[in-house]
RNA sequence: GGGCCUCUAGCUCAGUUGGUUAGAGCAUCGGACUUUUAAUCCGAGGGUCAAGGGUUCGAUCCCCUUGGGGCCUACCA
């Protein structure tokens, strides 16, 4: 029937869905310039506003209507028999609908009970709802929300807040970048052979090449090739892609970025990470604590904790735990723990046993450094601690979101990893990476010293607003 | 992948210990109302109770299969 309503206002040549309406004005900029008028006030001033109406009181000869903008922001249409005459009047309860985009000009008032209004003295469909919108009463249900997300957007404010502070996030992040005097750059999603992490790829096929093609899973083998190629500080923020599991953490596409800055190393990579974190805090709160959207404020400034992996682990678990101590002594305790490791080796029983003993305790932001060395194939041996990587993973609520190395740039070392690896992946390991022959040639033409790191942007996102990933992602993967 | 729960009107949800016309609020339609704020008042319409199969005199309800969703668990960021 709101069809109808539709066609109605075609026949009437009142367009449904004019190209433009004349507006002079946005309801924030109004809200903004006479947001401090007394009760029952005039202005004067005269404004043609467009908006979406998500609240309708017709009454017999003054009807009220609220429009919302984008932004959220609302300001209340007066429409008076006085005003716009009979005919006008009746159109409007006829035609007009909770939902519809209607435009309306007239004179800055405030209402008897000191609403914000436009007295409207002339007012026209800008774009007519012919579905009706949810029940603004209460909230969509999950599933709901996620599929019909521009539903969601309308009816819930932490919803649009979330669109807005991933912007800002990504704007700051970007302007940090550029102040340091990194470049952004673009390297290929769609890979003949994907590396640069240990996951599940996605396997597609081109007709033209007739060949098997991974979307990637990382960018990091490719900007180490800018590395080499001289671009000595890039990023890149991007979307990667792995063939695994989804949860309140996990999205099976996932933005990324990754950035790396020749002649530094871990340490300073760290200390990169947290001023581009601190600085996107700063940008979306205004402060370094970032309040939650359960109302809990989070301190994301100062210096943070850098925990070693193997001491903190020791001192959980009660016994000494070193590059040195034995697969069989790590699998005892795993087993007395119930811990349970698939193809387990040092490295991996080491990270399993210190998420199992000391992970869930990390709300703080905490660098934890130097992991074992069988589980990082493309980080460099640490300079002092044998068996150990110099590389750090960020944790903050409990979960991981950045990791940063020194970044191994020794062809020769580089390739006895790849070659590790491949052990493994024929042992049936299948995030195992492969070798990437075209990858070390660039290495052998010499990979300056370099830190680099790589961070979840839907999970910093969660970081500042403390939500669930399928939040933090405006449209998630619904099957 | 394994386990548990769930799917009822446009939206959010009740409900039916298996029984004839399945309910509420908001939304919709008709009527009244010139200061309403989830307006109010009077009246009305709206459902393949996720889909398919089974048991039964009778299924929205019990059972099975399939699909969607959620939570826990495992793997991964």
């Amino acid at each position: 029937m709101r069809l109808a309503k539709r066609d109605r206002l075609n026949e009437l040549g009142l367009e449904a869905y004019p190209v433009s309406v004349p507006i002079t004005d946005t309801i924030p900029a109004v809200r903004e310039r006479f947001g401090g008028l007394e009760a029952d006030a005039t202005t004067g001033v005269t404004v043609g506003l467009a908006g979406r109406i998500v609240h309708l009181r017709n009454t017999g000869k003054l009807c009220f209507a609220s429009l919302q903008s984008g932004d959220g922001s609302r300001i209340q249409a007066m429409v008076s028999l006085a005003e716009v005459g009979d005919e006008n009047l009746d159109l409007w309860k006829e035609l007009v609908d909770l939902g519809d985009h209607v435009f309306v000009s007239g004179e800055v008032i405030s209402s008897r009970r000191g609403e914000l209004s436009i007295m409207v003295s002339e007012w026209k469909m800008a774009s007519k709802a012919v579905l009706p919108l949810p029940n603004m009463h209460n909230e969509l249900n999950e599933e709901t929300r996620v599929r019909n997300r521009y539903l969601d957007l309308i009816v819930r404010e932490q919803a649009r807040k979330t669109v807005f502070a991933r912007a800002k996030t990504m704007a700051s992040l970007r302007e940090t970048f550029t102040q340091l005097d990194f470049v952004e750059v673009e390297t290929p999603m769609l890979q003949v052979m994907h590396g640069g992490a240990s996951a599940r790829p996605f396997v597609t096929h081109s007709n033209a090449f007739d060949m098997e093609l991974f979307l990637r899973i990382a960018p990091e083998l490719y900007l180490k090739r800018a590395l080499v190629g001289g671009i000595e500080r890039v990023f890149e923020i991007n979307r990667n892609f792995r063939n695994e599991g989804a949860d309140s953490t996990h999205s099976p596409e996932f933005a990324m970025l990754e950035a790396y800055e020749a002649y530094g190393d871990y340490t300073s990579i760290a200390a990169l990470t947290q001023k581009l974190i601190q600085d996107a805090a700063l940008s979306v709160s205004g402060s370094h604590v970032v309040t939650w959207a359960d109302g809990t404020d989070f301190d994301l400034g100062g210096e943070w904790d850098r925990i070693s992996m193997y001491h903190s682990l020791s001192v959980a678990a009660g016994v000494e735990i070193t590059p040195a101590t034995s697969v069989a002594d790590l699998q005892a305790l795993a087993d007395r723990e119930g811990v349970e490791v698939h193809l387990a080796n040092h490295g991996k029983l080491v990270e399993e046993l210190w998420e199992h003993f000391v992970k869930d305790g990390l709300t703080r932001p905490t660098f934890v450094m130097d992991f074992p060395i069988e589980t990082s194939p493309l980080v460099k041996e640490h300079r002092s601690i044998p068996g150990v990587v110099e590389k750090w993973d960020l944790y903050v609520r409990g979960f991981e979101l950045a990791t940063g190395y020194s970044e191994l740039n020794d062809p020769v070392i580089q390739r006895e990893r790849f070659m590790q690896q491949a052990a493994q992946g024929a042992k049936g390991d299948v995030e195992a990476m492969r070798v990437d022959e075209d990858f070390l040639k660039a290495l052998e033409h010499a990979m300056p010293p370099a830190g680099g790191m790589g961070m979840g942007m839907d999970r910093l996102l969660m970081a500042i607003t403390g939500l669930g990933i399928r939040e933090t992602i405006m449209f998630p993967l619904v099957k």
